[in-house]
Formats: C-alpha cells, structure tokens, sequence
DNA sequence: TATAAGTTTTAGCGTCGTCTAATTCGACAC
DNA sequence: GTGTCGAATTAGACGACGCTAAAACTTATA
C-alpha cells in the first residue's frame, strides 16, 4: 500500500457517501487533481488487487476490503486533526493539510497512543465522524446539508468539509463552527442562505453553504421549532 | 527534495561526523541499506543540485546548502523522538523507527509548535544535541565512546546510538540510559566493558561498548576521580 | 436510429529510485 | 613498472506514478 493508494481509496469511499456507488473516474480525477488516464491506470492497480470492484467504463465501488483499509486511513486523518487541535494549539482550520500528509506515516502505535491521549474521541474538529478500531463506517449521525433548511428553521451546526482552507477561515470568523446554534433567516435565488448566529447576520454563497451540515436542534426531528414563516 | 533525498544527506552527515569526510559510496550504501550504484547514482544527483561536493571514485562532502537540509533533518527526527517520549508516553527506545519517517512529512509550523511544547530541548531521548532553528551544526558536547574509558574511570552517560532496537532494549534493561553514572570496572581483551551501574554489574560486548558515549562525571575534566587502578 | 458530445480507456512517453551484471579505476604489493 | 584486488561507476532494466494525444465507448438528442 503506498500513500497514493491510499488517497484514491479515500476519496473513493468520501464519493461513495456524497453521491453512492458507483463512482467515475472523472469524479476521482477532479478530488485528487489527477488526469484521468492517471485515475484510470490507479484503478486497474487497485482492481487487480481486489481493493475494488470495476466496470469499465461504468466506475468502481470499493471492496470489502478495500473499505476497510479507506476507513483505516480515514481514522488516521481525524484521530491526527483532533489531536493537533487539542494537544498543539491548531486552530480547526489549520489541521487538515498537516493531517493529509501525516495520515499515511504514521505507526498503528502512534494510532493508539494518539487515541489514547484524546480518550477516543467520536468526531473530529470539523465535527466528522471518526471512524472506530473497528474499521466499520460510522452510523449515519443525523445531519443535512445548510441548503435544504427552511427559513425560519433553528439547527445546530454539526459539519463542516474540511477541505478549503479559505472557506473555513471564513466560517469561522462569522462564528459558523460544529456546536453552535444559528437560525435561517432567508434563503435567496440560487441557494444564497443568511443565518442568524450570535448578534449578527451572515449570508453564505450557495457553494459554501452546501458544504455546512447541520442538525435540528436538541431533541427535535425535523419540525421548526420557533417561527413558523415559509418560503 | 524527496523523502530519500533527505535520507541521504542526513547520512552523509552522521557518517562526516563519525569518521569525518570524504564519506565513500559504500558507507553509505551500508548505513542505508542500498546498493552501491544506487547510491552512485543518487550521489550525481545530489551533486548536480550542489548540496554535496563530489570527486568521482573519492567520496563525497555535504556543501554548505545539503549540510542545512541534513540538520533540518535531524531536528526533526531527534524533536519528534523527544515529543513521544515526553509527550506519548514513548520509552526511548521505541522512538527512533516512528521518528525516521515522520521527520520527512511534518511542516515547519509542526516542527515549531513541537519545539515551543518542548521548551526548545537540546537534546534527544538518546543524548543526542538538537539542532537549533539556526540549523549550525551543534558544538562538541564533550562525550567519548564508552571504548576508551579506563578501568576505575567514573563517567556519565552521555549518549546511545539509536539506531539498534534490540541494543536499546539491552542497555535499558541494563540501567544503562543517559544521564546514569557508571563505574568502570573491567576492559577485558576483545573489548569487553564491564560496568557497575546501581547495584550490578554489566558486561558490554565491544560492539554495544562503542555505541555508548561517556563524559567525566561533574566538573572533571579526563582525570580518573576515584579508584586510580591500571589496566 | 443516427449522430454528436462527453467520458473513459489506450498508447506512448518521462522521471524517480531501485536493482544486477559488466566494466573501469586506484592503491598497494611485488 | 606491472599486476592484482577491492571499490566505484557504467550499462541496462524495471516498477510506480504521472502526463498528453488519440481512440473507443456511452448516452443523450435530433
Ligand atoms: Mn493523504
Ligand atoms: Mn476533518
Ligand atoms: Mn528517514
Ligand atoms: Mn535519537
């Protein structure tokens, strides 16, 4: 297993979750910022050794197997996010970049003693799940993405992607971090959404906000618990 | 710079300190475990980008710039031994394989926030010196291999190779660890050092003797402080 | 149902780091 | 001087990964 294969495992079973199996080369082209002859050379590899199941020119879904060893890597990524957050005084949306490189380097001891130190922590600093010493995909937690609140709903901020730095320092200088509570306030033509959150109002451009999940509030499912405006 | 790049710089630099330049093929093709026209060929390279000064069929020297990148090098691999030790609850004697991989894949904003949570060590795990963020190669610190003590002689530990798992074991179980003060008792032929360390005895095959260093205990300077028996 | 558009694969190539086998070099002994 | 032997380099190959350009396939549309 060399650090690229683990990438397009990764990134095979991220694809998996955002859009289901099967998942076509240009889809992992364009998230790992190959060409896709490369993806399709990569997984002939990985269907050799039966990480993967393929159709040509249909795409790939991940083996048994290979799940397992995405998951593997994935528990690596957030087990590292959560500790350098914690333990070396990263911000949230400083750790992915260190933890994507790190991720592929380190010892399964290092594994342990880092989930150790943190008491096994369940979600990593983007509120991403961590997968378990199981290796088994974490159960569904619940959430939706931003763009399909209404307004008026209250939701709590469960995810955000961790994968543009730049979105990140934004959101998190409006206050949009895992944990806190805002409200929709509107949602505009093409998707734009505004949030109430702490004092003040934020719009999110409908890129941005598609990339937040979020979660009702305490014990609610689904049915807005304060204004009742529609749109 | 690749990972193996900086394999090879952070070599030829130990191997200059050990047995001073011009440092030959094979000595590094031995530390590194490759084969001599590997090494040949990685040397060419090497020099091409001026980081080693290079006369075919005589050996090699680090130039100004690959004696930076080497000690670059080795302050992070001997920082990242310490962080486990003090930090992950690492023994000294496992740190070195974790830390020969990591050391090529952190930042430098890992490798500061490190040190700063180290309070800027000057030494590793193993008694080796730390090179500072200047990246100028660390004094003499004064210590000698355990080889040329004299029977009766009292020294500190100063220093143990690291790259011997199974050695590190042994002179750990010994109580032989950096900082201990030890007494020399027997040099026998073949180089056989036995020590009384606590209260035993500890006998050390030449081998494992020479990849111990020692200094005169406290403000001694090479005179033999108590017993003044020869040898 | 034929064709065009977009996606995917194939063909062919380059770089990096490694190896084995063959050759060349240098130092030392005679 | 010449020969010999060990060390170093050259020659030639290979596996990973990456790319561009060309060909093949799928699918959606006319
Ligand atoms: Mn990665
Ligand atoms: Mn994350
Ligand atoms: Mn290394
Ligand atoms: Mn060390």
């Amino acid at each position: 297993m060399s650090d690229v294969m683990e990438d397009y495992l990764k990134a095979i079973y991220v694809l998996e979750s955002e859009e289901g199996p099967p998942v076509s080369t240009s889809a992992i082209a364009d998230r790992l910022g190959k060409t896709p002859p490369t993806v399709t050379s990569m997984l002939e590899k990985l269907a050799d050794r039966e990480l993967i199941h393929r159709e040509k020119y249909k795409g790939v879904e991940l083996s048994d197997d290979g799940r397992t060893l995405a998951l593997e890597v994935l528990r690596h990524h957030r087990l590292i996010e959560a500790y350098l957050a914690e333990h070396l005084g990263y911000s949230w949306s400083e750790v992915h970049d260190e933890a994507d490189t790190l991720e592929h380097h380190i010892s399964e001891e290092f594994e342990r003693r880092v989930a150790a130190s943190l008491d096994d922590p369940a979600v990593d600093p983007h509120g991403d799940p961590i997968p378990g010493i199981d290796l088994e995909p974490p159960a569904d937690d619940g959430s939706r993405p931003l763009t399909t609140a209404a307004v008026g709903d209250r939701v709590v901020i469960a995810r955000v992607s961790d994968r543009d730095d730049e979105e990140l320092e934004y959101l998190d200088r409006a206050g949009i971090v895992p944990g806190t509570t805002v409200e929709v306030v509107d949602v505009a033509p093409f998707g734009m959404v505004t949030v109430a959150v702490d004092g003040g109002e934020q719009s999110l451009p409908e890129s941005v906000a598609a990339s937040v999940r979020v979660r009702a509030t305490e014990a609610d499912n689904g049915v807005p618990d304060e204004e009742v405006s529609g749109a």
